[in-house]
DNA sequence: CTATTAATCCGCCAAT
DNA sequence: TAATTGGCGGATTAAT
């Protein structure tokens, strides 16, 4: 899994550095909607990408909610028709896709829709689907070899319908790769805001959470996230306290035989069981935990160095860390920052 | 960026 | 017998 900061734009390392920041280009999403779409779930994607709140320091989308078929699209209900202003191709250019579920579980895509989805994985566009979108992602076959989430309704008929994806239950959204499903209805918004975080920062996901008044998403940034609604009955407690104790010591030594004596097991048991409850290994998310640190002081902590940054989240070196940080996020730490302070693009305007 | 040294990770398997 | 544990080797990945 990558993250690129320099929003989705995969030429960012040849333009012009200065070019790059005067002008950042949108973050471009777009909504399928199908026949017969459920007006709440499409809200979902119109109230967090469809509103403009660059004014709270969150970048500008470039939003649109497209559908095969031209022309008026009855809704879910039937109360209100809508009309969308774009036809399919206007996912082309789209870094972020957007699957709006109809009334009833989709069990077939048009080749049309199943080739635009296809085209913006390889491209390196993310996907993300709210309830029963999922079937149109799965029907597509991006989702074979993936984990994902679907309304809980419909968690058997997903599994039965594709045997290649795997059906996780009880839960608020999966992340795998570079698609996002998540469960039934409120879940959606919980999966845009750690879309967003993952694409932009902790401080944009909040700004955008603040204003919706939902709570800020936690956790994440694993390999493959899942983002439970209850506590997991199978959770593993030498875990769940060896992970609340390292986010208090990123600065410590966390390796893993600091970690396994800190917990009272074998590296070998560590490894296993913290696979089992996180589904990533330690060292990768102690690294990803870090980055995440780094990249939060980054944002609100304009007085500190990138050599005290990388001593607090961790990190041995600045070198160190901007290694991973360039690796994960696509920009260097210092990039990163100056999308942060206010005065940074005017700057450099001759 | 490259080289050298260090740490991590995971299949395997014997011992609980 | 089935399930869990933890040590080992060595390919892979990270740190310096």
């Amino acid at each position: 899994m990558r993250t690129d900061c320099s929003f989705g734009d995969p030429c960012a390392s040849t333009i012009d550095r200065t070019h790059r920041r005067r002008r950042l280009p949108a973050y471009d999403v777009a909504v399928i909607v199908p026949q017969d779409a459920r007006p709440f779930e499409l809200s979902i994607f119109c109230e967090v990408f469809g509103v403009d709140r660059t004014a709270d320091g969150v970048p500008p989308f470039d939003f649109a909610v497209v559908s095969e078929e031209p022309g008026p699209l009855r809704t879910a209900g039937g109360a209100f028709g809508l009309q969308t202003s774009h036809g399919l191709e206007r996912l082309a250019s789209a870094d972020l896709v957007g699957v709006a579920p109809g009334a009833t579980p989709a069990c077939t895509v048009s080749p049309a829709v199943s080739a635009a989805l296809w085209e913006a994985v390889e491209r390196g566009a993310r996907l993300v689907s709210v309830c029963s979108g999922s079937f149109t992602l799965a029907a597509a076959g991006v989702l074979d070899g993936r984990s994902a989430a679907t309304h809980w309704m419909h968690e058997d008929l997903l599994e039965q319908l594709y045997p290649a994806v795997r059906v996780v239950r009880d839960v608020l959204f999966v992340h795998d790769g570079p698609i996002v499903t998540s469960a039934g209805t409120a879940a959606g918004i919980d999966a845009c805001l750690h879309l967003l975080r993952d694409v932009f920062g902790t401080t944009v996901a909040n700004a955008v959470a603040r204003r919706m008044v939902v709570s800020p998403a936690r956790s994440g940034g694993q390999a493959q996230v899942v983002e439970s609604s209850v506590p997991d009955p199978d959770g593993d407690d030498r875990i769940d306290q060896l992970i609340d104790w390292a986010l208090e010591n990123l600065h410590d030594d966390l390796s893993v035989e600091a970690m396994a004596r800190h917990s009272y097991q074998s590296q070998r048991s560590l490894a296993r069981r913290f696979r089992a409850a996180t589904g990533t290994t330690p060292h990768a998310w102690v690294l990803e935990q870090r980055l995440r640190r780094a990249q939060q002081l980054l944002e609100q902590r304009p007085d500190l160095h990138a050599r005290e940054i990388a001593t607090a989240a961790g990190f041995g070196s600045p070198s160190t860390m901007r290694q991973h940080f360039s690796n994960r996020f696509g920009c260097s730490p210092t990039e990163y920052r100056a999308r942060f302070v206010p005065h940074a693009e005017s700057l450099d305007a001759s």
